[in-house]
DNA sequence: TAGATTGTTAATCGATTAACAATC
DNA sequence: TAGATTGTTAATCGATTAACAATC
C-alpha cells in the first residue's frame, strides 16, 4: 500500500481537478505550478507538494501538461471507476440528489432508491421505483452498492447506518445531522449542512475579511 | 476586534454546540474535558484550547457546566441573532433547503425564494411564492438580506453572484460546482457536494482504515 | 483538606513555504 | 546553450498534544 496521504491534500485533489478542466476547455495545454498557483491561490510550493504524493507528472522547464495531469487526478481520485450508489430517503434531499446530473457524469450511478413512508414507496423518481427500506438488505444481495446516501431524519439515521454496514455496503455519504461511529473499513463522508450554515454565521459576524 | 481564531478551530464549533446538545438532552449537566473528549474522539487539550479562543468557561476540580458552555458556544456562534435568507434557483436543492426545518429552528429564516424560470415563478413553496430573479435588485431593497444561497446551476452562478453582492449581500452559501471570487467583507460558504462526493470515492479506493 | 480539573505554557508534530540542485 | 521549472530537501509556521502550576 502506498503512504498514507494527508486528508489535506485528498480534499484539494477535487479543485485541482476542477481548474484542470476549465483550462483544457479553454484550450490551454500546459501550465506551471506557478501560473497555476496565481489561479487557484495556492503557492507553486504546495502544489508541486501536493502532487508529489502522488508522482511526478512535471517536466523540468516546461511545466505541467494539462491534460495529461488532468488524467492523472481522474486515475487518483478513482473517476475512471463507476459507482453504484442507493439513496436511502425519498424526501427533498434525496431527490434533489437523484435529479443532479453531474454525478453520472463523473461515474456515480444511482440504482435504487428507498423510503419507510408508504405513500412515496412505488411512486417512480427519474426512472426509478422508489422502493420499501426493508427492501434494502435483499437489493443489496442482488446489486454491488459502493455508497449509500443517508438522506433521512436524525431520528433513523443511526439505526439505518448499522444496517447499511451489516449488508456490507463500505461507503456513506452522510446527509443527516448526526455522528455516525466510525468503523473500520467503512468511509463516512459528512456532509452537515447546519454546520456549514454556523460556520457561515460565525465568520458573518466576527468581521473577517478576504477569505478562501 | 478579537484575535483571530483559526478557521480550524471553527469548524469544530459547530460539532461541540451538537454534542453539548445531546449531553444537555440526556440529562448531563456538568462535564470534564475528559469525558467530553472521549466522547468526541479529540483530545482533553484540545477542547480546552479551543475554548479559551473564546473565554474561560470551566472551573478547576469540576470541569464544565454543560448548559453554560453549550449557550456561550450559541452565543460565539451568532445563534441568537436571527439571520434573513434567499434562495436562488427553485430547483430540487433549492426546495429540499427551503423545507429542512432545522435551519429555521436555529434562527435561519428564508424570507425569499427566486427563478429564473416563468413556469415556477408565481407558484407557492411552503407558503413562499417564488419571485423573477430580476426582482432581487428590489427586494434586497426593502428587505434586508443576511445570506443568499446560490442553489442555481455552474453557467449561472458567477453573473448572479456578482449581482447579489452588488446588492450589498454580505453572505453566500454556494451550492454550485464553481469558484467564487472572493471579495473584501463577503463571506462565502462553500458546499461543493460533487467535491464531497470525490474524495469519498478516493477514500473508498485507498483502503483506509478507522476515520474522523 | 485532598482530589480533580482547569487555563496556559512548553514541546511536539505535521503541514506549508522557501530554496536550490537537477534537468528538460 | 541559456532559461525555465520541476522534484525534493531544508526552514518555517501553525496546530495539536503534553505537562503542570493554579485553584476550585
Amino acid at each position: 500500500m502506498e503512504k498514507k496521504v494527508s486528508l489535506a491534500v485528498i480534499k484539494r485533489l477535487p479543485r485541482y481537478y476542477r481548474f484542470l478542466g476549465d483550462l483544457l476547455d479553454n484550450g490551454i495545454t500546459r501550465i506551471s505550478s506557478k501560473d497555476l498557483s496565481l489561479k487557484m491561490n495556492l503557492t507553486a510550493s504546495q502544489i508541486r507538494q501536493d502532487l508529489n504524493n502522488f508522482g511526478c507528472f512535471g517536466q523540468q522547464g516546461y511545466g505541467y501538461n494539462v491534460e495529461l495531469l488532468l488524467n492523472e487526478i481522474k486515475e487518483i481520485l478513482g473517476l475512471n471507476k463507476t459507482y453504484n450508489l442507493v439513496i436511502l430517503g425519498a424526501g427533498k434531499i434525496g431527490q434533489a440528489l437523484l435529479n443532479y446530473n453531474k454525478f453520472e457524469k463523473r461515474g456515480f450511478n444511482f440504482i435504487g432508491i428507498f423510503d419507510i413512508d408508504k405513500n412515496i414507496i412505488g411512486s417512480e423518481l427519474k426512472g426509478i421505483k422508489v422502493q420499501d427500506i426493508n427492501n434494502l438488505k435483499a437489493f443489496s444481495k442482488e446489486n454491488h452498492i459502493d455508497i449509500a446516501v443517508i438522506a433521512v431524519p436524525v431520528a433513523n439515521a443511526t439505526d439505518l447506518y448499522e444496517n447499511v454496514v451489516s449488508y456490507g455496503i463500505k461507503g456513506i455519504w452522510n446527509f443527516s445531522n448526526t455522528e455516525l461511529k466510525a468503523k473500520d473499513g467503512v468511509i463516512i463522508e459528512n456532509v452537515h449542512l447546519t454546520d456549514s450554515l454556523m460556520t457561515l454565521a460565525y465568520r458573518l459576524n466576527s468581521g473577517e475579511f478576504v477569505e478562501e
